[in-house]
DNA sequence: ACCAGGTTGTTGACATGTCACCGACTTCAC
DNA sequence: GTGAAGTCGGTGACATGTCAACAACCTGGT
C-alpha cells in the first residue's frame, strides 16, 4: 500500500463542519417536531410520503423505497406507531408476503398539524441564509457526493 | 398565523437530497469502518480527539465538548469503550467531580489502524467527486446553516 | 406440476441515543 | 465561612437502529 491520502487542514475543517451540522440539524429538527406535535423524525418521515398518497395507504415495501430504511427499521417504526395509533396494518390484495400500511384518521391530523412549523423550520435552518445561487450549487454538491457513495456501495 | 412557507419544489428537492446524502454516507463509513476495523462511528468519534491529545488523555468535559455530545450519550458510550479494553476511566486531579479518559495501547492500535482507510474513504466520497470552488462553496454553506441552527437554539 | 432461489415482512437480541434524575462536588455572593 | 445555585459525571428506563434468522410467499426454468 502507498502513502494514506490524509485529509488537507481545510478539507479536515469542511469535514468537521459537516458533520456539525448534520448533528446540530438534526437536533433542532427533533426538537421543534417533538415540542410542537410530540412526533418524532421517524414518525414525521413516514408520515409524509403516506398522507401523499391516494387514501392514505402504502405498501410498506413502496413506503420503505421512500424512505430508503430497511425493511427491519420500517417494521419496527410502524410497530411503535401503530401502538400510538398512528397507522394501521392490512393484508396485502395482489402479494400474500405483502402488508399495506394505512394513515389513521389521528395519523393525518398529527401530521397536518405538525407540517406547517416543519415547513418553517427547514426555511429558517436552511433556506433563509442561503442565497439562491449557493442552494443551486449545495445540490450539486449534493449530487456529486451521492454519485460517490452510491458508485462506491456497487 | 400568516399562510405557511411552504417548500418550493426545487427546496424540496434540495431538501431531500441532503437527507438521501446525511443518512447514505452515514451507512457508507458505518460500513466501511465496521469492516475494515472492527470499530463503530461512535467508537471512532472518541478516539480521534483521545488519540491527538498529549498522553492519550482527556478529561471527559473537553471529550464531549470536541465530539459535541451530551453528557449522558458521553458516558454510555464510554463504558461499552471501557469493557472492551478501548479505554479506561481515572479520577481527575483538577476536580474531584471529573472523570479522565485514557487511551489503551489496544484503543491505539485500533485507531491507528483504522484512521488511513477512513481518510481514503472520506476523500474519495466527499471531496474526490468536488472542484476546490465547490469545496470552498460547500464550507460557506454549512457555516451559514450552522449559524442559523445556533442563532436558532439560543 | 415442481422446486430452487429470490422477495417480503416480522421477530428477538443487542447496540446505540435520549431523557429525567441523582449524588458529589465547585463556585459565587454574601 | 456558609448556603444557594451551578457543574460534572453516572444511572436506569425507555426509544430507536442494526443484524441475523425465520416463515411465508412469489417467480422462473424445467
Amino acid at each position: 500500500m502507498s502513502e494514506p491520502r490524509w485529509l488537507t487542514p481545510d478539507q479536515s475543517e469542511v469535514w468537521a463542519k459537516y458533520r456539525r451540522v448534520r448533528r446540530e440539524l438534526q437536533r433542532a429538527q427533533d426538537q421543534q417536531l417533538q415540542r410542537d406535535s410530540g412526533l418524532s423524525a421517524a414518525d414525521y418521515a413516514l408520515l409524509a410520503p403516506l398522507s401523499e398518497s391516494p387514501d392514505g395507504v402504502l405498501r410498506a415495501r413502496e413506503l420503505g423505497a421512500e424512505v430508503g430504511w430497511e425493511r427491519s427499521r420500517l417494521s419496527h417504526q410502524i410497530s411503535r406507531m401503530e401502538k400510538r395509533g398512528l397507522v394501521t396494518r392490512e393484508a396485502c390484495a395482489d402479494d400474500a408476503r405483502g402488508s399495506m400500511v394505512r394513515l389513521t384518521e389521528k395519523g393525518r391530523e398529527a401530521i397536518e398539524a405538525a407540517a406547517p412549523a416543519h415547513a418553517e423550520n427547514v426555511q429558517q435552518l436552511v433556506f433563509d441564509p442561503l442565497t439562491p445561487d449557493e442552494v443551486r450549487i449545495f445540490g450539486d454538491v449534493l449530487d456529486r457526493i451521492l454519485g460517490a457513495v452510491e458508485r462506491n456501495s456497487r
